[in-house]
RNA sequence: GGUCUCGUCGUCUAGCGGUCCAGGACUCCUGGUUCUCAUCCAGGCAAUCGCGGGUUCGAAUCCCGCCGAGAUCACCA
C-alpha cells in the first residue's frame, strides 16, 4: 500500500511538545513505507489566524528533521496546501451534498442557537441541533451556514490505536460544514482535503475520537472510503492531569532548540513518549525509528512530559554524536553557545576546549557557564581558594610553597601536553608530600576559580604553558 | 448530565493465562574511577499491577461491577 500521510496545523502561533508529536509519527509512517508526508495549512479561521505562524510550523518541522513531501515551499501535485486558497474545492463537494438533499442552509440566528442549547443544559441533555431542524430552508447563499442532514445511525469501525470502536446514533447531528463567512470548517476541510489528496492514514489527537461518527456518516454521504484513522493519546502536563497546552507552559519546540537541546534528543524523548518498540532500547536515531516504528505499538494512555528525561536524553546523544562522529562533528552544532570572549580565539582553540569539556554537557548552553576561564582571566578569589574543603588543610605558607614548586617544575616541562603534564603532576605530588585531593585542587581552583573543571592534566593542556604559569603565579602572590 | 476513552514503581514503560512475591529507563541514594563537576561502572530505594467480585489448578493478563481521571457535546481546529 501505498501510505499518505499528513501534518496538517493551524497556523494561530507555534508547535509546542504537547503537538509535536502529530508530526513526527505521521512522518515516521511515511518514511518506514516509502510513502509521503504532506504539510497542510488549516487556515480557515481567520480570527485565530497569526502571522508568521505558518513560517514557524516549517522551522520547527524542518529543525527536527522531519521534510515533506508536498506542501508550502515544496509543492505539489495536490497544490494549493492552504486550506484558504481551497475554496473553490469545498464548495463544489458542499453543493454535491446539497443537490444530494444532504445539506441545507441553517437560517437560524446565534441567539436562537443559544437559546436552544441553554434549554438542554437546563434539562441536563446533550444538544443536538437535528432535534430543531426546520421543516424547510431557504436556498443557500453566501452569509448563511450550511449544514449537514445527518442521518442518525450506529456505527462501528476500527482505530489503529484505540481497537475496535462502536457508536450509537444519539451523537450524530448536523454538523456545519459551510461557515456564514465562507470558509469551511475543519469538519468538512479535513474530509475534502484528506480525501482529494490522497490520504490513507489521519493521525490526530484522541480529542477528535468523540467526532469521528460524524466523519464517518460524512465520508459516508461524500460517497469516499474513510482513510485509516490513528487516534494519538494526549501528552499531559508535568502536574495535574490536562493535556500540556500553552497555557500549561507548554514551551515552542524551538525554545528548547535555543536553551541547547539536539534535535536528535527532542526527536528521540518525543517519539517514545507513548510509543515503544517493546525493547529496552532508550536511544533511537531518526534512521532507527523508521525502522522500528510501529502503529499498534503507540500507547492508549496519555504520557507525563518529563524534561528530565530530555535532558538526560541530550546528554546522551551529546556524547553519542563525539564518540561516533568525532568532537569536529560536535563543534557547527554548538556555535551559539559559546561565552561572548570565545569569539577572540581561533576555532581550533575552541575545538579543543570543547573536546575536554563536551562529556560533562546536559544541555549545549552549558558551554556558556563551564569554559569561560579558558577564554578570559578568571578573577583571583582567595576566600574561594582557602574556603575549599582539601585546600582549608594547608596553612598559607604551605599553599604559597605548592605554588612556587608547582611554578617552578611545571615551567621545565619539556613539552606541553596532557601525558607529560600527568607526570609532571605525579612528581609534584611526590615533591609536595600532598594528597591529591589538596594538591590538585589548589592548582585546579588556582588556575579556573570554577565549581569544576575537567581533568587537571587536560585543563592545563588546553590552557598553554603561558597563561599557567602566569595564572599559579598571580595566585602565589595573591595569598 | 449524555456519549466515548484511559487506569503497572514519583515519571516513561515491559508484560497479551504459568518463566512476574512484576523487568528496563529517568529521578533519588551508596560505593568505585589519583582533586572538583560530569561521564562511566557496580549496587540500592521504589508498583499488594485503581478497587471489589467472578472464571480458572493458576490472572497484572479473561469477564462483570464500582471508583478515579480525561475527552467531547462550537459558524475552533
Amino acid at each position: 500500500m501505498n501510505v499518505v500521510t499528513r501534518f496538517a496545523p493551524s497556523p494561530t502561533g507555534y508547535i509546542h511538545i504537547g503537538n509535536v508529536r502529530s508530526a513526527i509519527y505521521p512522518y515516521l509512517l511515511a518514511k518506514q513505507n516509502a510513502g509521503k508526508m504532506i504539510l497542510r495549512i488549516e487556515d480557515t479561521d481567520r480570527g485565530r489566524y497569526v502571522d508568521g505562524a505558518t513560517e514557524l510550523i516549517e522551522d520547527t518541522l524542518k529543525w527536527l528533521g522531519l521534510d515533506w513531501d508536498e506542501g508550502p515551499i515544496v509543492g505539489g501535485p495536490n497544490a494549493p496546501y492552504f486550506q484558504s486558497e481551497r475554496m473553490e474545492i469545498y464548495h463544489e463537494w458542499a453543493k454535491k451534498l446539497i443537490k444530494a438533499g444532504r445539506a441545507y442552509a441553517d437560517p437560524t440566528s446565534p441567539e436562537k442557537l443559544n437559546e436552544y442549547r441553554e434549554e438542554c443544559n437546563i434539562k441536563k441533555q446533550p444538544f443536538l441541533y437535528r432535534n430543531y431542524r426546520p421543516e424547510s430552508s431557504p436556498e443557500w447563499s453566501p452569509g448563511v451556514p450550511l449544514r449537514f442532514k445527518t442521518i442518525p445511525k450506529s456505527y462501528d469501525w476500527h482505530d489503529e490505536v484505540m481497537g475496535d470502536m462502536h457508536s450509537g446514533p444519539e451523537v450524530l447531528d448536523d454538523i456545519i460544514l459551510i461557515k456564514k463567512d465562507g470558509y469551511p470548517t475543519y469538519n468538512f476541510a479535513h474530509i475534502v482535503d484528506d480525501a482529494t489528496m490522497g490520504v490513507t492514514h489521519i493521525m490526530r489527537g484522541v480529542e477528535y475520537l468523540s467526532s469521528t461518527p460524524n466523519y464517518l456518516a460524512l465520508y459516508e454521504a461524500l460517497g469516499l472510503k474513510a482513510p485509516k484513522l490513528v487516534s494519538l493519546p494526549h501528552i499531559l502536563a508535568p502536574t495535574g492531569n490536562k493535556k500540556l497546552g500553552k497555557r500549561d507552559g507548554a514551551k515552542s519546540v524551538t525554545e528548547y532548540r535555543d536553551d541547547g537541546i539536539l534535535p536528535e534528543a527532542m526527536l528521540n524523548y518525543l517519539a517514545c513518549l507513548g510509543w515503544n518498540d517493546g525493547s529496552e532500547q532508550e536511544i533511537y536515531s531518526k534512521e532507527e525509528l523508521i525502522k522500528k516504528f510501529s502503529l499498534a505499538r503507540i500507547q492508549t494512555s496519555g504520557a507525563r512530559y518529563d524534561e528530565t528525561k530530555l535532558v538526560w536524553l541530550n546528554g546522551q546523544w551529546i556524547r553519542k554524536i563525539v564518540d561516533e562522529q568525532g568532537v569536529a562533528a560536535l563543534a557547527p552544532r554548538v556555535q551559539e553557545f559559546w561565552p561572548e570572549s570565545a569569539k577572540e580565539f581561533n576555532e581550533d582553540y575552541r575545538l579543543q576546549v570543547l573536546s575536554i569539556i563536551y562529556d560533562r554537557l546536559k544541555t549545549l548552553s552549558d558551554l556558556r557557564q563551564m569554559t569561560g576561564y579558558f577564554f578570559t582571566e578568571p578573577k583571583i578569589d582567595v576566600d574561594m581558594l582557602i574556603n575549599n574543603k582539601f585546600i582549608r588543610k594547608l596553612s598559607e605558607s604551605e599553599i604559597e610553597g605548592i605554588l612556587k614548586t608547582a611554578v617552578s617544575e611545571l615551567s621545565q616541562a619539556p613539552s606541553w601536553d596532557a601525558e607529560t603534564l600527568q607526570q609532571i603532576l605525579n612528581q609534584l605530588l611526590d615533591f609536595t608530600q600532598k594528597k591529591p585531593a589538596e594538591l590538585f585542587s589548589l592548582i585546579r581552583l588556582a588556575v579556573s576559580f570554577a565549581p569544576f573543571s575537567p581533568a587537571l592534566n587536560l585543563t592545563l593542556a588546553v590552557l598553554g604553558r603561558d597563561r599557567t604559569l602566569a595564572r599559579l603565579n598571580a595566585v602565589a602572590r595573591a595569598i
